[in-house]
DNA sequence: CGTCTGCTGACTGTTGACATTTGACAAGTG
DNA sequence: CACTTGTCAAATGTCAACAGTCAGCAGACG
């Protein structure tokens, strides 16, 4: 439970990029003592959220945009698989429903501003997307890399989001497109739709003048 | 260094799969303390080597027929993907070289009945296919299918292993079918003979009667 | 003045011991 | 005889304390 609450606090933003953490100081502030911190800090290494050397301050990632590159085409290769699975077990029908609602839902925060909600529940359709391949070991890498997405665009202003969304209220929406090829069992144009939307995601991230491999910020 | 040393007891199948792991014994038998033993256990947990639920002691996982499945799937969906980034980034020429040479000392090491060195140099010509895709987030996913991969291949008999490279000796072996599709560009031929690859190994592996999901051995 | 050496402080890696939970065995009961 | 219940050993989760290592700095030396 400890590692959930460290893991929300990277990725909502709580502790920014490039702080370094203190094992004691988060036993205190968690108020256990260093053991659990300590496996906590471990898994998180290990899922990338968090950078580690041996007898060195773990510290929180700053993502250059080659890591911005690297994080989305190891989406490319895990969604695009799922979306293979998922076509060949002839589950597209079933799948599209649930992805449907998830663009749904998008569509209508966006009409109403809530950008949040925009990207939740875009996040939401791509898990809902590797879920429905029933592989574990996707589902496993997917969760991980999930996770340092939502560090990518944890940071995104309302107006980044929105010129990211463009051109995709009429009926155009790459995830709209993604769904209704899965349904009709398009596997090539799934796959097509599915770097088109990945490449847009990277442009816009990357477009911004910060995330360059600069020097980290320095600490207290 | 305890990590290392685990794992490779795991995979070279020093410890049975179903075998239930106490971390006394471990920290005993590795003459330190507990808290090593944990992390270590933590690590392969999330590498998928061992399964492990609270209160509970870990295991060495026994793996159905449906995981050696998915774990092929996994490799697929990473080394397409792999595959597809380095003709894209114009590093064939390169990567055939490393590539082509495992091939070649698969071959000679096939033609000496040295079974061990065959595996070896199988997953090395897979390890190098992905670490010449350059993506750091796909080697990290990579390593950890990798090691489940020799948890399949670790129980493989001469026998089967002869069999499974079948057909594989005059230059028409798969992987040599792989690097050059690799070497000349063609990026669709390059993935459906990697399919091609994983398919057959999975059958191989799924055929023999074991595997299946059986009730774990008795423990001690 | 620049560089190197030795020291201080803090932090990580590890250890042994304590609290809590689990699974199983045995006794008791309908 | 089958089922429930009480008890107990063993294993895990957690804690506080000890030893080893690294970053930074003051001072000496060329």
């Amino acid at each position: 439970m400890v590692t959930e609450r460290l893991r929300e606090d990277i990725i909502e933003g709580a502790l920014a990029p490039g702080t370094q953490l203190s094992e004691v100081e988060l036993a205190k502030s968690f108020g256990v003592s260093r053991g659990p911190i300590r496996e906590a800090l471990q898994r998180l290494i290990q899922e990338g959220l968090l950078r580690g050397e041996p007898h060195r301050r773990v510290s929180v990632p700053v993502l250059t945009k080659e890591d911005v590159a690297d994080i989305y085409l190891a989406r490319t290769a895990l969604e695009s698989a799922a979306a293979q699975s998922v076509i060949a077990s002839g589950k597209s029908e079933e799948t599209f429903r649930q992805l449907d609602r998830n663009v749904r839902a998008m569509d209508s925060a966006e009409a109403a501003g809530d950008w949040e909600a925009v990207k939740r529940h875009d996040l939401e359709f791509h898990t809902v997307l590797v879920a429905a391949s029933g592989s574990r070991r996707l589902q496993r890498m997917f969760s991980t890399v999930i996770s340092e997405t939502r560090l990518c665009v944890g940071a995104l202003t309302a107006e980044e989001a929105r010129h990211h969304q463009e051109g995709e209220s009429p009926g155009e929406g790459t995830h709209r497109k993604i769904s209704e090829m899965i349904r009709d069992g398009n596997t090539a144009g799934a796959l097509e739709a599915l770097k088109k939307h990945f490449d847009d995601a990277v442009s816009v991230l990357t477009s911004r003048d910060s995330e360059s491999d600069a020097e980290p910020a320095s600490t207290r």
